[in-house]
DNA sequence: TCCGTGCCGTCAACCATGTTGTCGATCGTA
DNA sequence: TACGATCGACAACATGGTTGACGGCACGGA
């Protein structure tokens, strides 16, 4: 580029390149987690569980708390927990200080995933440095830090293009 | 990791930001660009018909070949038409040359909710540019071109997070 | 000319994820 | 003790996806 004459304006990318990027190079790290996942003992795992299960945490929760950090209500949050449960990844345990509450803990195949899952990200990351350069890679990081509203760094991205 | 002496690795960011980032630059993104539509005459419209419109085009298509273009199939692709048409950006058409074809056009308003998006893509992009740099913001395109693989980049991304 | 093959749109059933609204049980407190 | 807030659950529904089936239509070869 910068083969006009014009010195100000060199042909800059249409306003509608940039969120497709963004999104494929999200989409492609998340494609290739759960390829590498289901290649690692993590079959059925879904995007949508990887961020339940980031809310459950190593820690534990309720569903009414799973769903304040998923930015979704208690009931939905409620079905996800269904599910993760189903898949193996979570259990439901009563808390002996409540007996409203039930605790959400990740079985040990859910904490594998999770770790996993970290494993796998470090790789993809240290692949696209090797493909773009080090640096580059740092620069596109902290360039995203600059523009991302902070508020805006939640974990509820699952449902977040249907629900509005 | 990397918080020792080692000279080569400065204390990068873990991998699991990086997805991170990437989404919630999408996110912040989309989440303006339908703010500010909804502000100029669009509200109802959501993320998935801003994506379903770019399917139809100004051309038109069929429903057939907008489920290929979003990579879902030509029922789900039957169910956005309709949505799109009860809520008047789109409408259907019989196509004359072949009784089988129904031909899926923008309305006006369909047209004019495309046109304005180009408009707030371009302006978003502009404000990033003026946060972050020109150069900065041109480097982070390149780089997320040179990382993502070409064939990611397509128009499937509503319901991409549920389907897997 | 007629018939097989294949695409088009649609219907039906189902799944996964969200939403609101409601409700009984329980906790903490005035 | 009684009230109010919260928790988990249930029901009904919207949205957006899937597969399977099916009738209508186009087109090309026996």
């Amino acid at each position: 580029m910068g083969k006009g004459p014009a010195p100000e304006a060199v042909a800059d990318a249409p306003g509608y390149e940039l969120p497709l990027l963004l999104f494929a190079g999200f989409r492609t790290l998340i494609d290739r987690l759960h390829a590498e996942l289901a290649r690692q003992g993590h079959p059925g795992l879904r995007p949508a569980h990887g961020f339940a299960m980031q809310a459950v945490g190593v820690r534990g929760a309720t569903a009414s708390e799973i769903g304040r950090r998923l930015g979704v209500s208690k009931q939905a949050a409620g079905k996800t927990v269904d599910r993760l449960i189903a898949l193996g990844y979570a259990h439901r345990a009563d808390d002996p200080a409540d007996a409203r509450r039930k605790l959400i803990r990740l079985t040990p195949h859910g904490i594998d995933a999770l770790r996993r899952s970290a494993a796998v990200f470090d790789e993809l990351r240290a692949e696209w440095a090797a493909t773009a350069g080090a640096d580059r890679l740092r620069d596109l990081e902290a360039t995203l830090r600059a523009v991302v509203p902070p508020h805006s760094f939640r974990l509820d991205a699952a449902g977040w293009l249907g629900g509005s």
